[in-house]
DNA sequence: GTTTGTCATTCAATATATAGAATATCATTC
DNA sequence: GAATGATATTCTATATATTGAATGACAAAC
């Protein structure tokens, strides 16, 4: 695997007027990466930085309870800082909190898992909010990354999101699936989620598992999130039928709560 | 309320050769304050600074994703990439993960909030595990922050921590309990808790609410971590005898878990 | 419809954060 | 036990982030 993180923080360090903020995320972004805590070296190595910069970051952002250090070690890891912003964060959370009854309800009666996820443009979208019914269930976490057009989700996004194709196309050839789609196939699943308001994938993203999404909007133009659920193939192709419509109601019950509404 | 971020702001920029990362720190910290989003001023205002540099600290978390731009109110607020940071330090915390089968079981059986706390020197406290037992329960979320030497892991910092009494009776003259001891009682009781190796806060911290509290070593030294129960009053009061015992021994276990000792 | 005030944003001079070399520290190897 | 290599850290000249003033944008008041 390549690592593109010098490439990517040398253009965020050159065109910000504060570059050393794009580098102190970049840091927190790899310690929170690694398995394990890293010293001074690998961390500038990995960057791209110069060994005293990046000294500098680290001291400051431990200063912050940011980062910690063991100074036995000289080794450097994320710290519980980042915990209570998240807290923060959370607490004021519209989406957060008014989709967490509708989600809970879903995996529960459907004994499927079902996320509120947020969307962060066409990078990437982040789980904001879970919930797992009892049994065998794909475990996810609040605060997880997934691409942003992967999966069910993906194809919501592509059908709402009103981006240019040129763009879509070269954000699909970029994707990891376990049984990719070909474009052709992806664009008339994403004509047909237009369609219908909300996306399917059927074992494309991960083998054996489909994907339900449906789009949320807390203001006009494109969706600001969405509600997917996640079931292992077989135990959830039962309850399909009832599935599709009650996550789909259930987004539109957000999006009116939101104050939002489509297109 | 007077507001010092400030002064401790200035001198956090002036000793650090990373001052954008000190002024971003506290742009994140008053952001997670705030109860809605602000506009430019109010955060340059609040913490004492030049509304252009303000300006490019914040556009350059903005696009960390840490922080929330709109473009229509041009107010800031946190955004979701802290939660991504904070899963990725749950997912490699060891005391976390040791920590929560055990407070959850301590919480079953005795019917109280238990939570998983780890000390960051003399100022805060992070509750960086919760287990909650049905029933009336007080709330407590991951990431909240106590101050250190508040309620019954206060006694436990000042009992194991090996600070001297000046900077104790300094840092105790700030605290604020609904019904505070004097500092010669919390003095006794402080002493109490280095002799039985738990400390109780009996209504101090909060009126009618009992808190136990038993440290956990990662190492020798200090103590880093703490188990804290918490029970209202009558109803923790029956099994309190009990319960005693079993948070000092979790805690026991797990500090031989973290491979640590008590000094 | 003009004026006034507030706020966000750009701009240019300068104080300073950063890069790269020099030094210190510490294992590891011979 | 000296030498080597790798790492963290300090030091200093300079490219540049920061400042404070100027400009632009916008809403409220008159």
């Amino acid at each position: 695997m390549t690592n593109n993180a010098p490439d990517t923080l040398a253009r965020a360090v050159k065109d910000s007027k504060a570059p050393a903020i794009s580098r102190a995320a970049a840091v927190l972004r790899l310690l929170g990466k690694s398995e394990s805590p890293l010293p001074l070296q690998a961390i500038a190595r990995e960057l791209g930085l110069v060994p005293s910069t990046c000294l500098y970051v680290l001291r400051a952002l431990v200063a912050e309870e940011l980062v910690s250090f063991d100074a036995e070690t000289k080794r450097y890891a994320l710290e519980a800082g980042v915990l209570t912003l998240a807290r923060q964060w959370l607490r004021r959370n519209r989406f957060a909190d008014l989709a967490q009854p509708a989600i809970d309800r879903l995996a529960h009666q459907f004994g499927v898992t079902v996320l509120g996820v947020q969307i962060m443009g066409l990078d990437h979208i982040v789980a904001v909010a879970v919930a797992q019914a009892g049994g065998f269930q794909l475990s996810v976490q609040v605060g997880t990354r997934f691409p942003a057009l992967i999966s069910a989700t993906g194809r919501c996004i592509a059908a709402f999101g009103q981006y240019p194709e040129a763009e879509l196309a070269a954000r699909f050839a970029k994707l990891r699936w376990e049984d990719p789609p070909t474009f052709a196939d992806w664009q008339a699943q994403v004509e047909q989620t237009r369609a219908q308001g909300f996306g399917v994938d059927e074992g494309n993203y991960i083998s054996g598992v489909t994907v339900l999404a449906a789009p949320v909007w807390k203001a006009r133009g494109k969706p600001s999130h969405a509600l997917v659920a996640i079931g292992v193939g077989a135990a959830l192709k039962a309850k399909q039928a009832e599935l599709e419509p009650a996550l789909l109601t259930a987004a539109r019950a957000l999006t009116a709560q939101m104050g939002g509404e489509p297109e």
